[in-house]
DNA sequence: AGGATTTTACACTAGGTAGTTTACTTTTGG
DNA sequence: CCAAAAGTAAACTACCTAGTGTAAAATCCT
């Protein structure tokens, strides 16, 4: 029970947000007016004047909150005695998974879609979505410093990697030129994608 | 003197191409109303409806004028006797040179900027200006059928390279969120990208 | 010079949008 | 049960935008 009470209040403001993501994502920030966005949540809009103070008010809650649905991955530290392409695959994997998640490209619609013109806002905006480019950082480093990896530059290593899984599986979804992908491809890019990176860096 | 008689209406005309260039860019096509566009031309808003029958049409005409202006490359064809890696270099660094030049970069902003809630639309574009990347795909081609290159399969090779410019010359400056790279840093970007790819592939 | 073409300023239409106000109803919770 | 809190519909403000109509003025061409 002590989970359960959602006022009427809270439901409301709930299917606002809802109603915000679907109309944003398919229809763009600037296609959808506050009186089109308050049918949708069949909802008046004076409820949500009443909730969010501003239009921008709620595009900003909005991604706040997309941002923290889709905030989470790990793909496990380096180890010292297992297969290197083992672990680098798996770990690729992960990050696959997190950028390539619907939740967090539709995020990152969202966000380019208002911040198209704001370079500046965006950049800061990207910095804070790009906390995922640490985990693999990580194991590079560590794989490096035990070294079974040579010629290696950390920051670059990281970018080739990073730009493999990208051009393929996040930037085309993006724009919504290319459908997700699914189990198998992303197996299959973590794949070929480790072994592109190992042939040229392994020791 | 056989090209010199540009008319008042042709000055006008331009001068309402390059004011839209430069609004649209920076500002967007939907933040940029006729008038202010007129105002930054420095001519009547008559006149623009006077050369241009609508905002669409004059959209698409400055869509058509870059895409003509951004539009030539080449980094030369397969030579059987020739060093792999000096080849291959070279062609990706007429690929970058093409994909990362100021002209196609802001079409492409303009073009994602007007295409971005239009998803069938943007990959009609994308189709006509990702003709860039067939020549590469004509060179792994040809270096495969010559036997230089091993458990290539071109479609996937093609797009690891791609992946591996765009990453870092394409994409970021699309969005702005960093500045166009200089010749030394486009030449390391070809250097590195080719040395990683025949790491991988070299018969 | 003089008629045709183009440009200009400016008023105007028609429609859309963020946000507010008002008068009323429903829900909530002590 | 009843007062406070929240929700509702609808009209309203104030502004912006694409595009048009018009009559006068600048420019072009022969």
């Amino acid at each position: 029970m002590s989970e359960k009470k959602p006022t009427r209040s809270e439901l409301k403001r709930q299917a606002i947000l809802r109603a915000a993501k679907q109309a944003f994502q398919e229809r763009g920030v600037n296609n959808t007016s506050m009186d089109e966005l308050a049918a949708l949540a069949e909802v008046s809009k004076r409820t949500v004047y009443n909730h969010f103070a501003s239009k921008e008010v709620l595009i900003i809650t909005l991604m706040s909150e997309l941002w923290r649905q889709a905030t989470q991955c790990d793909g496990g530290d380096y180890e010292a005695d297992t297969d290197l392409k083992l672990q680098l695959c798996k770990l690729i994997e992960a990050e696959i998974a997190a950028i390539c998640s619907r939740e967090y490209i539709e995020l990152n619609r969202v966000a380019f879609d208002y911040f198209f013109h704001q370079p500046e806002a965006l950049r800061q905006q990207m910095e804070k979505f790009s906390a995922y480019e640490t985990s693999i950082t990580r194991w590079l480093k560590a794989a490096a410093a035990d070294g079974r990896l040579r010629d290696l530059d950390i920051e670059i290593g990281s970018k080739q990697i990073h730009n493999l899984i990208k051009g393929s599986c996040f930037w085309p979804q993006l724009m919504q030129v290319n459908p997700l992908l699914d189990q198998q491809e992303r197996h299959m890019l973590a794949e070929r994608t480790a072994a592109l990176f190992l042939s040229h860096y392994r020791a």
